[in-house]
DNA sequence: ACCACTATAGACAAGTCGGTCTACCTCTGT
DNA sequence: ACAGAGGTAGACCGACTTGTCTATAGTGGT
């Protein structure tokens, strides 16, 4: 990739992250990355083209940032309680690799875009389609029942959104610690909670 | 209230909570709201004071589903599992009162305006605080300990903002349903994870 | 009857938006 | 030497933004 392309990119991440999408004009990209006008216009048709490309961007730094997080931990269970050391170190300011905690990008830019047809919104799915796997990875390491590790799974990814949010709009920067109880006690005792979504699912079919 | 001004509010919160705020024009509210634009102005010196407004409406409307949801329940636990099951009637369109789902208005604002110095996000770090109050108000029937309760307490909120969260970016609607065995797990066997708890706040110390 | 209020439509100002375009300047490969 | 790619600055376009203002009209209270 030229060295103009990628400085582009970088630099309307670090904006629209701070900012967010809609508050940062082209203007504001090209006096940031030094750039004129012309050069983002040849490399992005267009100022979504460019939006899509930091989602891709933050997303490889993001899934680069949570593997390494988690593979250092000794089992499979202290990946996913590493994980949320590792939100609490982002929501601290304390992981360089994502800079500075202005909330999730991908929800963001979801709640900014929230049409689903819209290419913007595809790519915040995306990424939380590539999160929830790399953690299913980890919890199938432990459970071989797939629907246990499905459960498992997304009350994981439930409570990571729930911490990022929290965080952001709560100002609760110990989110993530406060969630770490909750991950041990789904670890340990698992079984009883799939006995209740079972029954949760009856009750929503006998509605 | 003057009708009119009335009228004006709902019109742009239906409208803001569709599109977001950055989205809409108040050319667009004035239009919705069939008033001219002087009327507008006469009633909001600006269209922040009109987005305080509209979120401040939004947060009693919330509020009153969500005393309303929890209150016909038996105990103060089951309150607490009927939160979950009305926020599965909202991601699923069910909820009258709230209209259709677009995400929290809150949260999405507050992306909007991450700014902790905004009114804005003032208002929507205000809204989370009284709902944490209201649960609060129900954990503290049958959990005497203020430490627990406050456990407790954010861990609920917490999970509240992922189910939301996760019904909007992963379009995952039955988010809610989800969660509702980790509330009955945190309600039953609460005792393991507040230890758990001052274990990771010995160890951020540690840090 | 008259004042103050509330309302209307819409022109207008001043600025920003995304995006296009011209004109010119370096490099690099052949 | 020369072509073409990649780069620069910034004028320019039409559409849109928030917010102000003029001119007009219906209303209720004193």
């Amino acid at each position: 990739m030229s060295d103009k392309k990628h400085t582009i990119i970088v630099a309307a991440l670090q904006l629209f992250i701070q900012k967010g999408i809609h508050c940062v004009g082209i203007n504001e990209v090209i006096k940031e990355a030094k750039v004129a006008k012309k050069t983002l216009y040849h490399y992005f048709p267009s100022k979504e083209a460019l939006t899509i490309a930091t989602l891709e961007y933050r997303d490889a730094i993001f899934m680069s940032w949570m593997r390494n997080s988690m593979q250092q931990a000794k089992s499979a269970e202290e990946s996913l309680e590493a994980l949320f050391w590792g939100l609490n170190d982002w929501f601290n300011n304390k992981a360089v690799a994502l800079g500075n905690f202005h909330g999730c990008f991908f929800i963001n830019a979801a709640a900014e875009y929230k049409e689903q047809s819209s290419a913007i919104n595809q790519c915040c799915h995306q990424h939380k389609i590539n999160v929830k796997n790399l953690v299913a990875l980890y919890v199938e390491k432990f459970e071989t029942d797939p629907q246990k590790a499905l459960f498992i799974t997304d009350s994981i990814c439930i409570l990571k959104e729930g911490a990022i949010t929290s965080a952001l709009v709560q100002h609760d920067l110990t989110a993530a610690l406060k969630v770490i109880p909750l991950i041990k006690l789904l670890l340990t005792q698992r079984l009883p909670s799939v006995g209740a979504a079972r029954e949760c699912e009856t009750r929503i079919k006998e509605k």
